[in-house]
DNA sequence: GATGACATGTAATTGGTTACATGATTAG
DNA sequence: CTAATCATGTAACCAATTACATGTCATC
């Protein structure tokens, strides 16, 4: 038995599940959909359709334009749809791994120029606040019809979380310890976090389901 | 100039900069604090040090233990401090590409057997809430001293974070179309779906600051 | 004649994962 | 004697990024 597909190609099959469609097709269609919250670069789609296709998991055809270059569309083929029903045929999921530069440097903001701090979260904040925007747009635009209900709910999480970072935003800016000019000495803020270490959980790993 | 290092890299610079550590400290203290938002394998940990090591970045001195086998301590060097430094002197964040495997499952939900789907909200909020807890003891352990205001905060969005999970779970469970047994039929769903593939604006891809 | 959308990739590199290998020390 | 914790890594692999290369067709 062939072993299960990377996570961005049983995407990818999923997105043919939709509609047939070129890689180009398929890049700029993720870029409407799953990048918030799956992105692929477009040479890793095309990498990973040549490959799909070599295990005949979906089928390409020329397709030849009058009116632009020619193109390469991809088709499901049976096998191709097996694998994808049998992907959604279990309720797990890997807990995928979420990493956020900029809490990183929030995490270390104790060693930061206040100003600096400040700046950074004004970015923050506009980066949420075109999120929220875009995202309040796509579920207004999904809202009703029960066959948009599943990507109408992955855009809403979107749009709750953008609005979660923006409110935190807000909330951080308004508690924050009086800043002053120059950054907390290593001193205050080591000893402080050495305590964390001691007495924080350890996060769960992974868990097996 | 030396290029600058990669995140995991600039990850345990500032650890360092908590307390000096050996790798495998460093790899329980990351699970205890940064893994929230910053995961880091311990062979990562122990790749990555080699690297800041040879670069000058960090520098290692053998402990000899009585109670436990040998270990090597790592501490900052002049430089590798500049480096965080220098790293933390921008409110610059690349923003980073997030990925959820649940999201990907849950905007091909029309194509989940109703229960199926059911059973994944249910390890969804089940996951959502060990971490809410697990956060919220944090917050409040970091609660009141101005020293870990900024670590406190990566916690508190980490918590609002899983709230907002719980609650978009709890609303999508309410809002769900009547499920049927079987799932949605292809022909409804990616129909609906080509609409939504016209109409949504491309996310943007990348923004430089 | 230039620009921009359409179209498909390659090459080099980095980053990260999993599984494995090895061994010391302590508690039961 | 065995298991758990402490401790450090290697090897093989896979995923993903960035930059580059190439070319068509339609519009201004």
């Amino acid at each position: 038995m062939t072993s299960r597909p990377s996570p961005s190609a049983l995407a990818i099959l999923g997105m043919l599940s939709l509609a047939p469609q070129s890689g180009y097709e398929l890049s700029t269609n993720v870029g409407k959909s799953i990048a918030h919250f799956w992105p692929m670069s477009k040479s890793q789609v095309y990498a990973a359709l040549a490959k799909l296709e070599e295990e005949q998991l979906v089928e390409g055809t020329a397709v030849v334009q009058d009116h632009a270059p020619d193109k390469r569309t991809y088709t499901l083929t049976t096998e191709g749809r097996e694998v994808l029903d049998d992907w959604l045929a279990s309720p797990d999921y890997d807990a995928t791994r979420q990493r956020s530069m900029v809490l990183l440097k929030v995490f270390f903001g104790a060693r930061m120029a206040p100003d600096t701090f400040e700046q950074m979260l004004d970015r923050l904040r506009d980066d949420a606040e075109v999120t929220r925007q875009t995202l309040s747009e796509i579920v207004t635009l999904l809202d009703g019809p029960p066959e948009t209900f599943y990507i109408r709910a992955t855009a809403l999480l979107g749009l709750r979380s953008a609005e979660t970072t923006i409110a935190w935003v807000d909330e951080i800016r308004r508690t924050r310890p009086r800043p002053r000019r120059e950054p907390m000495p290593e001193r205050a803020y080591a000893a402080a976090a050495r305590e964390l270490l001691d007495a924080a959980p350890l996060k769960p790993t992974r868990r097996k389901r």
